[in-house]
DNA sequence: AAATAAAATTAGCCTTGCCTAATTTTATTT
DNA sequence: AAATAAAATTAGGCAAGGCTAATTTTATTT
């Protein structure tokens, strides 16, 4: 199996090839782990040599099949114990990032599909990402930001891109939660601010960066 | 906070004070975590730093104040995960103790009292070791064993000392849980065999380790 | 195309936590 | 008490996974 590192390198990869589909480069892992592109380069190596990536200096990273698959399954168990810790211990949506984080390196051949069984299994974790199934499959991610969508329409908050708790603890005190309406009423050409209305409430004004940070389904 | 190689000295040392109130030598920690003595000798020195434990050549290792707080509290997440692991997710007694191993380094400040209360404030682990509470107390320790029972005597299994899956499984081969009555019906003075009477079944002999490792309530 | 900037890589070092081998200390026998 | 055995300790090393600083490649400007 592998070591606590090498997952959280997995997962990182997949993450950026999941949210960007851009090249990913060690300049880019090392910015999303707050690591040092030296540090990453030799767990290129290190991956390459388990055959769970292949790096090409004109692609950039790529997960393998095997590679794919693993990165997957921790994704589940991270989704999983969010799901857990929401539901069952009480926990702020703010709070569970960190703490599956650590869950999510629990190895046990039967833990995650007793777990998913525990929980009803869920489809959508706490911030609305798709949690994969044991054998790898998972619903849609949603794709649409509220920055995206045609001034007018209204929409539903699906999921959230930023999980940080400056992000969630923000839109808690926005009111705003998995589920809530949002109607779009207005981009600002200047500086792309979005004019909201929250579950037909009153105008706020949000940045755009927030609304590229909210997933839709409508 | 610890690190996961601390946290395992710690509790390596809080049990072998627990269990065996014998003096605790470098060898003997050595020999519980399969490490080699001299490893135990840096790590000594390590924790003598964090002011967890204190060492005297001649009273061996012992724990201070801070280090026993710690202890506990690992203990206590351990035991817990161990609660949740058999009860919620169906797992059988003898997968439990694996798990939890890696469970209980699992830190976050309301985690453990979160679990505690989702549980039902369990007294005693699946294996009938109690649980301590948050602020450190417990129930106490069963400390009678089969082997030490007078012939004749009826006792109720309340815990056992060793938690191996090879115990364990031998136990549920002879249909003996948590709770199980058994009458010791005689003591081989050869070689301190017992012959032992399980829920008023027939005679069934068993050894003297055997014996030592079921902790009584009478 | 040359100059500059940015990214990638290499080299060398650090800490943690373990190891083996050698040595010193302490205990146990004879 | 001397000899032997066992335990503890020291010294030196190793792998993992980071780091900084220096260098080489690759991209971007001018």
């Amino acid at each position: 199996m592998h070591t606590l590192s090498e997952e959280n390198y997995l997962k990182c990869i997949y993450r950026l090839w999941q949210d960007r589909g851009e090249k990913i480069t060690p300049t880019a892992i090392a910015e999303w782990l707050g690591n040092n592109p030296a540090s990453v380069v030799d767990m290129i190596r290190k991956l390459t040599d388990k055959q769970l990536i292949i790096y090409d200096k004109k692609k950039g990273v790529e997960l393998t099949a095997q590679g794919q698959k693993d990165a997957t399954l921790i994704v589940r168990r991270h989704r999983l114990w969010e799901v857990f810790l929401l539901e069952k211990l009480g926990y702020h949506w703010d709070e569970i990032h960190d703490i599956a984080e650590d869950l999510e390196h629990i190895k046990d051949a039967t833990l995650a599909d007793r777990l998913d069984k525990f929980l009803g299994f869920p489809e959508y974790d706490p911030h609305g990402d798709p949690i994969p199934k044991a054998n790898g499959k998972m619903a849609k991610r949603h794709s649409i930001t509220l920055a995206d969508v045609k001034p007018g329409t209204h929409c539903r908050v699906a999921a959230v891109k930023d999980t940080t708790s400056a992000f969630l603890q923000y839109l808690q005190k926005l009111d705003i939660s998995i589920g809530t309406k949002i109607q779009l009423i207005e981009k600002i050409p200047f500086d792309g601010s979005l004019v909201i209305s929250i579950a037909g409430g009153e105008r706020t004004t949000v940045s755009q960066k927030f609304g590229e940070n909210i997933l839709t389904d409508i």
